[in-house]
DNA sequence: CGATGAAACTTGTCAGTGTCAAGATGAATT
DNA sequence: AATTCATCTTGACACTGACAAGTTTCATCG
C-alpha cells in the first residue's frame, strides 16, 4: 500500500524531494535537471530518491502530478475571482487560470504537456491530466447546455478553446510574442481574453451578448 | 565537392552530423538524444561534432534553424497545393503545413519552440524563427489589408491565428486530443480549419467591406 | 617539388549523470 | 532484547559533454 507518512529518518522524504525538484526545476530548467541535484539540496544521498521514485522519470512524473494539481487550482482560483457566475465569464476566467499556471511556473507546465509523459504509463499521472481536461469540458457544457461528450460540436468548441489558450500560453513563455511580454499582466491577458472569445465563438452569443 | 569517404576528412561532415542528429532526435527524442550518439552514427569519433559546432547546444541550434526552413517549406507547400488564392484560403492552407510539420517531426517542432531557444543567443535561430512569424504577419495582412506591425486589431489576429494554430498542433502530437490522432489525418486537418476560422473571426467575413 | 601552416579529425581524460547492488541505520514489532 | 524491514548510504559501472593534446590531410607558398 502506499505510506511513507512524515516518519523517522528524514522526516518525510518525498514530499521533500518534490519540493526541491520543483525548485531545480524553476531554477535550472529542465536541462539542468538531475536526481543528484534534487539529493543534495534535500541533503540525502544520491540514491535516496531512487527508492521513493524508482527512477529519474518516477520524479518527474510525481512533479506532474503535483502540477497539474496545481494546475487545476490555478483555474478554479480565478473563476473564484469571478464575481458572475455566467458561464461565458467562468470559462474565462479559467483560461486566465490557465495563463497564471503557465507564466508561474512554465518549466512545470512543459514537463506536464511532455509528449512521452501522455503515454498512459502512469496511471496517476494520466487521471490527474485528465481531471484538468474534465474541467474545461465541464465549464463548455455549463455553457452550451449539452455535454461534449455527446454532443460533437460541444466537443469542437472544447478542442477549439483549448488549443487556443494552450497556444497562447506556450507561445508566451516562450518569449514569442515579442513586445507583449515586456507589458503588464493586464495586457497579457486583455489579450488572451480576446483569443478565447474567438475560440467560443458564436456558439454562446445569446447567452451574454455583452461580455467585457 | 569534395567528398571522400574512406578518407580522414569525412567531406561534408557538417550536413552529415545534422542529418544524422534529426535522424536521432526522431528516433529517440530529444532526450535520448547525445553527442556522442550522433557521431557514432556517423562514423567519426566522439568528439568530431565539437569542432563543426562547438556544443551540443550549438548542433540543437543547428537543428532548429534547418527546422523553421523546412517548417517555412511545410507551410508553403500547402499554400501552392491550395487552388485559390483567395487570402483567407491561403491562411488555413498554411495552418494545414503548420500542422503537417508538427505532426511530421514532433521532436524536431518542440526543440525548435523551446524557450531556452527564443532568448536570442543565436542570431541565425532568431532569424530563422523570425521568418517563420512574418510569413504568418504576411498572410493576415492580405487578408486584412493593413499591416499587423500598424494595426492592432491586426496583430490580434495573427495572436489569435498563431496561438490556435500552435495549440493545436502541440496538443495534437502531446496525443491529448484523445480519440482524435487514432483516426485519418482529413479529419484532425477539418478540426484545425475550424479552429483556425474561429481565430480569424469576423475580420475576413467581408474582407472588402470593413476597413479598420 | 617540398616545406610550412591551417583545418579536420582522433585519442585521452575529467567531472558529472542515472542506475544497480550491497551495506549500514534505526524505528516498530515480537 | 532480538528480529524485521523500510529507509538511506556507499560503491561501482557505463554513459554523457567538454576540454587538451596529438595525428592526419589539405592548401598555399618558397
Amino acid at each position: 500500500m502506499r505510506k511513507t507518512k512524515d516518519s523517522y529518518h528524514h522526516g518525510d522524504l518525498r514530499a521533500a524531494l518534490i519540493k526541491a525538484g520543483e525548485a531545480v526545476l524553476s531554477e535550472t530548467g529542465v536541462d539542468g535537471f538531475s536526481l543528484r541535484a534534487v539529493a543534495k539540496r534535500v541533503g540525502v544521498s544520491h540514491s535516496a530518491p531512487a527508492h521513493h521514485f524508482g527512477d529519474a522519470r518516477g520524479l518527474l512524473d510525481a512533479l506532474a502530478i503535483e502540477g497539474f494539481r496545481r494546475f487545476l487550482g490555478a483555474m478554479e482560483a480565478r473563476q473564484a475571482q469571478e464575481a458572475s457566475k455566467d458561464p461565458r465569464r467562468q470559462l474565462l476566467a479559467s483560461g486566465l487560470g490557465y495563463l497564471d499556471f503557465a507564466v508561474g511556473s512554465p518549466a512545470l507546465f512543459r514537463l506536464m504537456f511532455a509528449a512521452e509523459r501522455a503515454d498512459g504509463k502512469s496511471e496517476e499521472l494520466s487521471q490527474a491530466a485528465r481531471a484538468s481536461f474534465m474541467h474545461l469540458a465541464d465549464g463548455v457544457e455549463r455553457l452550451r447546455r449539452v455535454s461534449p461528450f455527446e454532443d460533437a460540436s460541444a466537443m469542437a468548441d472544447v478542442m477549439a478553446i483549448w488549443s487556443a489558450v494552450h497556444g497562447f500560453s506556450e507561445l508566451y513563455i516562450s518569449g514569442r510574442l515579442g513586445p507583449l511580454d515586456c507589458k503588464p499582466p493586464e495586457d497579457r491577458e486583455a489579450m488572451l481574453l480576446d483569443i478565447v472569445d474567438r475560440a467560443i465563438g458564436s456558439s454562446s452569443i445569446d447567452q451574454a451578448s455583452s461580455a467585457g
